[in-house]
DNA sequence: ATTATACGCTGTTAATTATCATAACGCGCT
DNA sequence: AGCGCGTTATGATAATTAACAGCGTATAAT
């Protein structure tokens, strides 16, 4: 797998990827001409990566700006103590980059492919010219960021209101509601990192799968959930 | 203290504020030049808020790019069960306005001031409308945005990795070192304040003071806090 | 002076969550 | 097949935190 993105990387990333069709054009150069288009289109490089495979690594200087077509991806940061929280998930219309491209130079969190990840590389310092001369470019890219970051923060917030139950309930929704749109889905995730993810051990996390798998409000094979209940899961995670 | 606000509202607030040498102005508006700056500076409206006033309301819409010149204010949000989280504090240089302010029509949460504090009023529309020609303006506003919300989210993500005690440490620790500079400071807000930042309850982050009380770690009088044994409360900070 | 009210503080009990221990299971590897 | 390893699973116990109840104090309003 490693060697196919090294491939594409060799090849510009022009097999696959035509700018003037992408969907996310609107999202990021609607108020880029034509001309300014094919210049940054030129630049592009087009990655893949497999479930698992790191993006971009805490610490590491910042050089590109990132954008995500395709996939699913976690932000995380690891701790003095070594244990890792996750952040926030995201997929392609919420992830611009790095929250950090424009304030700092080294990634302030780590991202990785949690299923198999298609991302638009440019050059960070091109990106950054283009939108200090093209301010309503820069606009556009203001209003993503301020976006992306609420939605972290609210996500956050509500999570913290609420008790294990609730936040297990939390996360399943999330994933079927927000991510997948199906009461049955793989979870692209382990119950450590579940467990990173709301704060709480892997032992409570697995054992409230197993009660709610008990009380008959989902079913579980392995990584597969089929949410049985919903209007309970619902329940459980507003007033858990 | 509300009339005092009127006051300096209906003069326009031109009593205090010269833009021209406002310690503020660098930070924001380093790239606009000085007609601009002028332009800027005559629909400027200084307002102060006693501790205690609020300054935005969730839900609102938003009209106003607002920075502080003086003061601490927090951000908060009210969950549906009606109690408050408060997300962070934010004393001038932190502060960018709503983090929201170029991607939401309403606030997605107050601002309360927590202590006498001055800000500086634009109107939003004349804001972007100079961002929207003025690019490096724009990026500097960006740039802004995103250290404010790093610093709330890394902050955030140190509290969630704490228990009660190391919690408490860090906040005490968060107004000695960060805002007030001095192992003696008076506590801006209630022990319920803190609990609605720290996410636990009233009565732990009381229980929590009087052992650190205790163990002569701090020595309390009321609001009135004196670190007494910066190393271990440190320590509890780090490893709690 | 009296009432109301918010706040700070403490003790007790119940609920929640972490920690430790153990075991089954699946999966890649040889 | 058998081994090693990580993940999932479950139980027992300890630690942590929440919830409830009570009480004193300061402050402001009537």
């Amino acid at each position: 797998m490693q060697n196919l993105s090294k491939t594409i990387n060799n090849n510009m990333g022009k097999t696959n990827c035509s700018c003037e069709k992408c969907q996310l054009k609107s999202l990021f150069f609607s108020h880029v001409d034509a001309s300014e288009m094919s210049n940054i289109c030129d630049i592009k490089v087009e990655k893949q990566y497999s479930k698992g495979e790191i993006i971009t690594t805490e610490g590491e200087p910042i050089r590109e700006f990132i954008y995500m077509k395709e996939g699913l991806v976690k932000l995380s940061k690891t701790g003095t103590d070594g244990k890792d929280q996750i952040i926030s998930f995201s997929k392609p219309f919420d992830f611009v980059s790095l929250l950090s491209v424009f304030s700092s130079k080294t990634y302030k969190y780590s991202v990785t492919a949690i299923e198999d990840t298609t991302v638009c590389i440019l050059d960070l310092d091109v990106v950054k010219n283009h939108a200090q001369e093209n301010a309503l470019f820069a606009m556009d890219l203001m209003a993503r960021i301020s976006e992306a970051t609420d939605k972290i923060l609210l996500d956050n917030l509500a999570i913290k209101r609420k008790h294990l139950k609730g936040r297990i309930a939390h996360v399943l929704l999330y994933f079927s509601d927000y991510i997948y749109k199906n009461d049955e889905f793989e979870l692209p995730i382990s119950r450590r990192e579940i467990a990173e993810y709301i704060g709480m051990t892997t032992e409570n996390v697995i054992r409230t799968l197993s009660e709610f798998r008990k009380d008959k409000i989902i079913k579980i094979f392995g990584k597969d959930i089929l949410i049985s209940d919903k209007k309970r899961l619902q329940n459980i995670s507003d007033f858990g």
